[in-house]
Parts: C-alpha cells; sequence; structure tokens
RNA sequence: GCGCCCGUAGCUCAACUGGAUAGAGCACCGGCCUUCUAAGCCGGGGGUCGGGGGUUCGAGUCCCUCCGGGCGCGCCA
C-alpha cells in the first residue's frame, strides 16, 4: 500500500465530499466534520454530516446516512463504515491506515504537526508590553509564556508571525520613573530632596540612580534646595496634592535639567529595558521589534493619524479638548484623545500604533491584554472601523490574574507595599520549564493558581515534569537498545496491533489537528492538554509492554513507535517553551 | 446602575465550538520495582454541569431569567 499523498483526515473527507455530489448535490457546501468517537465501538471517525442535513433535505438522517454510505468511494484506508444513533456514520480503518503515521512523522521530523491554515498570512502578536517603569511580575510572566507560545503555535499553523513589545516610554508613568531616579541621584550627592510619596520605590530605582553617577558623574547634581524651592505641600494622605507635587516635580527637573532631562530617561529606559529583556530571554521569550510610543510622536505618526481622523469627520472640539466621536463605532462613550492642557491622551498613541501595524501589512493582529483592560478594547475597535479597517482583524485575548499559592495560602502582594513577586523570582524559584508549563496549563481567560508548592515538587503529581519523563524514558530505551535510529525508520510496523499500541497511533495522528484547532481558538493550553495526555499513553504502554523483546520485528515496530511519540512530545514542547530532556 | 468574563467531582481544571455513556490530575482506598528510569503503571469510590425556563433529532455548550464570584465603566496608563 503506499503512503497517502496527503494526510488521512483529508482523505476521509475526501470521501464524504465525492458521496455527497451524488446524494445532495444542492448542500454540497455542508462542511463534513470527522470527529474522534469517545468510544473505541463507534469507530475510529465519525461523521455526522447526515443529521445536518436532515434539516435542509428535509428527510430521515438515518435513510441520507445510508445512502451516503453506498456512494462512498473505496478506499484502501477504510475497513468499513455503518450508521451508528440518529445518523452518525462511524468510520472503521484498516490497521494499515493506523500505522501510516510512524512513517509521516520520521519523514516530516520537527515539521510533523504543522498545518497550512494560516498560509500566506502574515499576523502581528503583541504581548508582555508590560511598562518599564519596573520589573515584570508573575502576571506579566503570563502574559509572556501565552504570547510566546501563541506565537509559536500561529508559526506552526502557517503563519507568517511578528512577535512584538509595545514600549510605553512616553507620558507621565516615565517622567515619574526619571524624576525617581534623579532623586535618588541627587542623594548619592547628599542633595536631600524629599522622595515623593507616589515615586517608583523600587531599589532598581537606586540601582539606576548608581549607574547614572557611574556614566555621567555629578552631570544632573542639582542643589537640593533649587529643586523642592516653591513645590507646593503634599500632606500624606491627600492624593491630588501628592500628585499635583509630582507634576510639579516634574517640571521643576526639566526645567533644571534642559535638554539633559531627555538624557536622563533615555538611560534609565535603556536600562530598564535591558533588564527586562534579559529576564524575558532568561525566560525563552524573544521578540522580534520593540516598538517605541515615544517613536509614534517622534515619526509624527500620531498627528498623521489624527488628521486622518479628522479629515473624514471623526473628531471634535469640546470643554477645551479633542473628542474621537467612538459611539458612531460601537463605544459607549466618545473618548478625548488630547487634553485641555494640550497633552495627548495615552489612546491617541494607541489609535496611531494600531494604525501603523495595520499599514504595515498584517492580515491579523494579536493584542494580548490583561483582562483589566477588557473595557478599552471596543474604542480601539471603533478607531480601526474609522480607519475602514474591519475591526475583526484584530483580536484580543484577555490574561486573567494570576495568584500565587504556597503552602495552601495565598501569598500576598500589593504594588504599593512592594512585596510583589517578580517573574525573575519565580524562574528563578521554580525553574523556566515549570513556569512556562504552569502558566499555560490554564485557557488564558481563567483565574490561575498557582501552586508554588507543586510546580517546584520533583515528583509524580508534577505534570511537567510527567511529560518531559516520558520523552526522556524514550531516550533511555534507544540507549539501552543501542542500535542505529536511521534503521528504524525502514521497519515494519505490522506487529503492533495491541490496544495500547493503537491508542498511541491515535493520539500521535491527532497531532495536526490538534495545532489547528488550538491555533484558530489562540489556545495553547489545548497543547498543554495533549501533551499530557500523550504522555499518559506512553507511560501507560511503557509499563505493560517490554519493548527490547527477542523478536527482533516486533522490537524494532514498537521502538519505531516510541521514537515517532518522542519526535512529537518533542514538537509539541518546544511549541510551549518547555525543554526535552534526554535524560531525568 | 450598565458592559465583559466566570460558575463542571472535596480541590485545581478539561470537554474536538451543538453530538453518542461529561473526562483528567490532586486528595482518599487497594495493588505493581531481581526485567528498557517507580518523576511510572493498574484498579476503586466520588456529578442535579449554580437554579429555572426555552430553541431541536440532540444542550455543559446557543437564547431568556434569577443566584453567586471577578473585572471594567477618567481630559490615568
Amino acid at each position: 500500500m503506499p503512503p497517502p499523498a496527503i494526510d488521512l483526515k483529508t482523505h476521509l473527507s475526501g470521501l464524504f465530499e465525492t458521496a455527497l455530489e451524488v446524494v445532495a448535490p444542492e448542500a454540497t457546501d455542508t462542511p463534513v466534520v470527522l470527529e474522534r468517537p469517545k468510544v473505541a465501538a463507534h469507530g475510529d471517525f465519525a461523521c455526522n454530516v447526515a443529521m445536518q442535513l436532515a434539516r435542509r433535505l428535509k428527510r430521515n438522517p438515518r435513510e441520507i446516512a445510508q445512502r451516503i454510505i453506498d456512494q462512498l468511494p473505496t478506499s484502501p484506508w477504510v475497513a468499513r463504515a455503518e450508521i451508528a444513533g440518529a445518523g452518525f456514520i462511524n468510520l472503521f480503518l484498516r490497521p494499515e491506515a493506523k500505522r501510516a503515521v510512524v512513517q509521516r512523522i520520521f519523514a516530516e521530523g520537527d515539521a510533523y504537526g504543522r498545518v497550512t491554515v494560516g498560509a500566506g498570512k502574515r499576523v502581528q502578536v503583541e504581548f508582555v508590553s508590560a511598562n518599564p517603569t519596573g520589573p515584570l511580575h508573575v502576571g506579566h510572566g503570563r502574559g509572556a509564556a501565552y504570547g510566546a507560545s501563541l506565537a509559536n503555535l500561529l508559526e506552526a499553523a502557517g503563519f507568517d508571525v511578528a512577535r512584538e513589545y509595545y514600549v510605553n516610554d512616553a507620558g507621565r508613568q516615565m517622567d515619574i520613573l526619571s524624576v525617581s531616579a534623579w532623586v535618588r541621584y541627587l542623594e548619592l550627592f547628599a542633595e536631600a530632596v524629599p522622595f515623593p510619596a507616589n515615586g517608583y520605590q523600587g531599589d532598581y530605582v537606586r540601582t539606576r540612580a548608581a549607574e547614572m553617577k557611574a556614566v555621567d558623574g555629578d552631570r544632573f547634581s542639582r542643589p537640593a534646595a533649587a529643586v523642592t524651592e516653591g513645590l507646593p505641600d503634599a500632606p500624606e494622605g491627600d492624593e491630588a496634592a501628592v500628585e499635583a507635587r509630582m507634576d510639579a516635580l516634574i517640571e521643576r527637573a526639566k526645567q533644571l535639567l534642559g535638554p539633559d532631562f531627555d538624557r536622563l530617561t533615555l538611560f534609565v529606559l535603556e536600562r530598564q529595558l535591558e533588564g527586562i529583556r534579559d529576564v524575558l530571554g532568561r525566560f525563552g521569550v524573544t521578540f522580534d521589534q520593540w516598538y517605541s510610543e515615544r517613536s509614534l510622536y517622534d515619526s509624527g505618526r500620531v498627528a498623521r493619524a489624527l488628521e486622518v481622523l479628522e479629515a473624514n469627520g471623526h473628531l471634535y472640539t469640546q470643554d477645551g479638548a479633542r473628542w474621537f466621536r467612538s459611539t458612531a463605532f460601537g463605544d459607549d462613550k466618545d473618548r478625548v484623545v488630547q487634553r485641555e492642557n494640550g497633552l495627548f491622551t495615552y489612546f491617541a498613541s494607541d489609535i496611531a500604533y494600531h494604525h501603523d501595524k495595520f499599514q504595515r501589512g498584517f492580515d491579523l493582529v494579536v493584542d494580548v491584554w490583561g483582562a483589566d483592560h477588557h473595557g478599552y478594547i471596543p474604542r480601539v475597535k471603533a478607531a480601526l472601523s474609522a480607519f475602514e479597517i474591519d475591526p475583526e482583524r484584530l483580536v484580543v485575548p484577555l490574561i486573567q490574574l494570576v495568584a500565587l499559592f504556597q503552602g495552601g495560602e495565598a501569598v500576598k502582594m500589593g504594588k504599593r507595599s512592594g512585596s510583589y513577586v517578580t517573574l525573575e523570582d519565580l524562574m528563578d524559584d521554580v525553574g523556566v520549564d515549570a513556569t512556562r508549563y504552569f502558566y499555560l496549563a490554564r485557557k488564558c481567560d481563567q483565574h490561575l493558581d498557582f501552586d508554588l508548592d507543586l510546580a517546584k515538587s520533583q515528583s509524580n503529581d508534577n505534570p511537567v515534569y510527567y511529560i518531559q519523563y516520558a520523552h526522556a524514558r524514550v531516550s533511555s530505551v534507544l540507549e539501552e537498545w543501542g542500535g542505529d535510529r536511521a534503521m528504524l525508520r525502514a521497519s515494519d510496523l505490522a506487529p503492533l496491533d495491541t490496544p495500547a499500541e493503537l491508542t498511541l497511533l491515535q493520539r500521535i495522528t491527532d497531532y495536526p489537528d490538534t495545532i489547528e484547532f488550538a491555533a484558530r481558538d489562540l489556545a495553547p493550553h489545548v497543547i498543554a492538554f495533549y501533551l499530557k495526555d500523550l504522555a499518559a499513553d506512553f507511560h501507560s504502554y511503557y509499563n505493560g509492554t517490554r519493548f527490547l523483546v527477542e523478536d527482533e520485528a516486533v522490537r524494532n515496530a514498537r521502538l519505531a513507535l516510541v521514537l515517532a511519540v518522542q519526535q512529537v512530545l518533542r514538537n509539541g514542547l518546544r511549541l510551549l517553551g518547555v525543554g526535552a530532556p534526554e535524560r531525568m
């Protein structure tokens, strides 16, 4: 029997489509969906197309099913087809058809599982995009793990993927960071300026100050009196006064430092981004581009985007501010793009940013955001609509909160108290593989309870080791065997016929479908669950069957199977950014 | 008050976008290491899919309603 030129499922769907042309020529657009039945008695694949057609054809589904079966072309892969239940058509494959996947995996290797749904389409995945004003925390880590794996997944689905980090390096938060670092810097010159109540408190700010001194000496130093003179008081607890004092301090810094304020800001920004890039790199997360918000202003893109909206009558002035009429495109209320004081809002640069994304030619843009930003989606989509860009081309998966648990208790975190756990702490404590797996073992829009004890445990309770162990076990067996792996590619697979073997064959056959489904749903967790199931099938097989037996034909067939299983495990783990160790 | 998300076994979560008997892990009980790694396997108990109504051949999944939890509703980012 020749190996299939196309994959099994495509072949089977084709059989149904041929039959439909005869049975229901007026309804050949009905999609043929093949499912894996939960019960073995229902065959290897089940098709519900007869039931789908019942309504349109106004006929009994079982009768339609029989007519389809009568018209199914004979196939070397199909043993028989039968009607079951309300009108399911159950297909039973010949054993050779089930075994063929092993050869396919050997032929495709690392590329096994790649599908073509995204072929010819460019997609951008923007993720993390944390403010450079502080270290990454465990919430950012989840976005990083999700975005990175999603990008891998989309690539496997055939998309041309660009990974991007949007750097919020403009605006007031950045100014506050600069001023915070500056005050710490002044302390190094014994210029005691009271640290602002809403400044960034972390130790990293002192580090930046020390770096500034090391590089630029006293260049930014000014007398404390000149800095504080005339600043408004900020009584503790009076938030408005605290903010007002900060604004005055920012103004004072710009005034005293002149052009050097920008130099200082860029210096601090550079170091902050370096730290973020470094942590993410160690976490296995990289980007094709770091896109600066600042550059949107410097290049005139913000002004240009707003001009386009203006020219099309989507902007108006009220109460001294400029508004975007987002309600014209389904938003709850109109939104300010330029404040009364002349400053642009964050939304203004975001309009320009998304305008620019689509001008760069992406067919699809994925923004990975924290769930607390969900109210922001309608206005961004409204902006796209105003640019006559189909808002459906922007998809925004929302990442829910992460709560750390240790000893059964929630680990308390508060940004104010500075007691929050950073991504760096987490990955140093738990390890990169376990951290990435735990982040991905849940749907992204589901709250995640991250059990630190479990993630750290090197035990059978820990799912990530469970999967890696399956991979390592295959290596161990092959090493024990000591033969030439390439030789296994030519093994005759006919001896594979036990239930455990057929289960494994079915599982690895489903891998490309799993990729396609997970990619369509933007759901890397599907891969995590799949790998756990595959590992379970393997461990069960391992425990019940000895591979290194005397009978060479049987031995080679079994080794070929587990070698194929190992390939699939490795391919899947790579998508998740989790290592596939040879031994543990 | 309005909008979005969520509610499935004691706990943490799946469920192929409407399919056949709702599945895993943890926890609990009982077995398996002189044989390729026991970070493993095998068996067992455990469910009103938050409640109620509707749509249809068929609903955990879609619609309505109520209950319960989270988040959002700035000329903040």
